[in-house]
DNA sequence: TTTACATGCCAC
DNA sequence: AAACGTGGCATGTAAA
């Protein structure tokens, strides 16, 4: 079992494509290079024999600028790797570490930095790039670097660079961990949109069928959206557009019953028999505009022939682009698809392909456990050695679990309204060391200042606070701010946890077969996508990992860190 | 016609 | 019950 750390030891290999299929590389031990570079000229086929080359044992660290412009040509070669240090990535997470968050990060930009030359903006990097049909073997050159460097040059100075500027820091082994489960989730990233998430494009447009109606064709809307806009315009006595919040605001102003917002929780409350049909085409409106055949149509690439038999199931691929680190807080952001908030209406179209099933794997109630883990507060790390942490903090404050819950969260995003302010205060009594941490948190974010995570991740410092602070509303942006910086000591380090978990899984599972593995992340849960035969493994790995994940992040802590684990052919379930 | 912002809903 | 954190995205609307 391979370390997850990213200490500078062991082999490391810098590699430099040049965009025609060959490429150079250097050894190197630690950051020092101990050899001359070589140049290859096919750059595949160099990585698969040094990769596996020499066996399971101890494989290098591959050091390169960005992994979304290597590592795509080489996972569509069918080779994958095992580490790699990602130059980027890793500039942005010590930029931001020095509270340098808005500087670029390129490897160009580090290495003027290093030179004192000027620094280039980065580059804009468009949507789709990297993962899916890239004609050419490897992206071309956008590293910022000034014509005629020497490009393998510049990647091996700033190597050196980044390993001696974590060395400096105060907890460089955590630092460290997080550059290289960053670096493993870049990998795990273009793994993940080239396999992509398997999905039954028939199941797909039967669900939307029998709650739209069929296709519409040309720009109409379908049967069911037409039908609900004809009632309400019915209802109300004249037709009205329910896409446009202004019309809706009139018309229930209209009906006699003037209301702030046409929000659906606003709406909710009204007693008026246009209410019901306006919430039910918002819903509807809203599964069509952003998962509807149309979305199918961009984001799913259909993998079998869809000719044939009429019987014959319709296998896809959605393929998000995943942004790694694109979050603040360190969470991934995706570009395009929407896969970050794929809705429970249409989960029934992921499905597995015959013979296959998805192990999915969920860390359950994670922030209030990373809270627990890194406050030290001993009776609410007690109560996240449970497997329901929030019944446990029931009985601490006296009964009902929603409560509970709601006083949690309250503590963990700052909650002060509403039912929050008493539970809170009970939540202080109780949990003071937890509590103390993230009103620290959030003491410095009202004061402008930065807050880290566990392993080191920065926020990042307000910008114009000086306008800030001087503006009439000083005192709510102000708090705004706090509330951000409470949240960010839990989400990032709960962020950092997920990609601890993510990489160690990377690691812990058997080779599959072509399409299978990790084909789904998102926050806190990851998906599998494995032949049946090799379910058990998965869950095996998944629970490997998770051990390895706590025991990697902190230690010998009471806290347990569950995963809901199931083994479906459908992500509905 | 294009662009920028506002609104509102989806997810964790 | 509905102002409490991070986001993506479609649509409408008014400005450019």
């Amino acid at each position: 079992m391979s370390p997850l750390g990213g200490r500078l030891g062991g082999m490391r290999i810098a590699v430099v494509a040049d965009g025609e299929g060959g490429g150079w590389l250097r050894e190197l031990d630690g950051a020092s290079p101990t050899g001359p570079a070589r140049r290859v000229d096919d750059l595949v086929a160099a990585v698969r024999e040094i990769e596996y080359g020499s066996g399971e044992a101890d494989p290098p660290r591959w050091v390169w600028a960005v992994t979304e412009e290597v590592y795509p040509g080489l996972v569509r070669a069918g080779v994958r790797v095992r580490r790699c240090h990602d130059v980027e990535h890793t500039e942005a997470l010590l930029l931001g570490h020095a509270a340098r968050h808005y500087e670029p990060h390129s490897l160009g930009a580090a290495w003027a930095r290093l030179h004192d030359l000027p620094v280039p903006d980065d580059p804009v990097r468009p949507l789709g790039e990297g993962t899916t049909a890239q004609p050419a073997l490897f992206e071309a050159d956008r590293s910022t670097l000034p014509p005629g460097t020497d490009r393998l040059q510049a990647l091996v100075e700033v190597h050196r660079d980044q390993g001696e500027r974590i060395a400096a820091l105060l907890a460089p082994e955590r630092f460290a961990l997080l550059v290289a489960v960053e670096s493993a989730g870049a990998l795990a990233a273009v793994e993940m949109s080239h396999d992509g998430l398997p999905w039954r494009l028939d199941d797909h447009d039967r669900i939307l069928t029998e709650l739209l109606g069929p296709r519409p064709t040309g720009g109409q809307r379908p049967r069911v959206l037409a039908e609900l806009v004809a009632r309400i315009g019915e209802v109300v006595g004249h037709e009205v557009n329910p896409d446009s919040p202004a019309q809706v605001l009139r018309a229930m102003a209209w009906v006699g019953h003037p209301v702030e917002s046409t929000r659906s929780w606003v709406l909710e409350r009204i007693d008026h028999p246009v209410v019901p049909l306006l919430l039910r085409y918002k819903e509807l409106a809203r599964l069509y505009s952003a998962n509807g055949w149309s979305w199918s149509e961009t984001w799913v690439r259909e993998v079998e022939p869809g000719g044939g038999e009429t019987e014959r199931p319709r296998l896809g691929r959605f393929q998000p682009d995943y942004v790694v680190g694109g979050v603040v807080s360190g969470r991934w952001a995706t570009r395009g698809g929407g896969a970050l908030q794929i809705p429970k209406a249409v989960r029934g179209a992921v499905r597995s392909d015959p013979g296959w099933v998805l192990v999915r794997a969920d860390a359950g109630q994670l922030e209030p456990r990373v809270l627990a883990a890194v406050s030290g507060d001993d009776t609410l790390a007690a109560a996240a050695a449970e497997d329901d942490l929030y019944t446990r903090l029931a009985t601490h404050v006296g009964g009902d679990r929603d409560r509970a819950k709601i006083g949690m969260l309250a503590a963990m995003y700052g909650q002060t309204s509403g039912d929050a302010a008493p539970l809170l205060a009970t939540m202080r009594r109780l949990y003071p060391r937890a509590l103390d941490y993230v009103d620290a948190a959030a003491r410095t974010g009202e004061s402008g200042g930065i807050v880290r995570s566990w392993l080191g991740r920065t926020s990042p410092p307000p910008r114009g606070w000086a306008a800030t602070i001087a503006a009439p509303d000083a005192d709510r942006r102000r708090r705004a701010h706090g509330r951000f910086t409470r949240n960010f000591v839990v989400q990032a380090t709960a962020a950092e946890w997920a990609l601890v978990f993510l990489a160690a899984l990377r690691q812990e599972l058997p080779v599959m077969p072509q399409g299978g593995g990790i084909v789904f992340f998102v926050h806190d849960e990851v998906v599998l996508h494995v032949p049946e035969e090799l379910a058990q493994e998965g869950v095996r790995a998944i629970h490997r990992a998770r051990d390895r994940t706590g025991r990697i992040l902190f230690k010998d802590t009471p806290v347990r860190f569950p995963i809901d684990l199931s083994v479906t052919d459908c992500y509905a379930k």
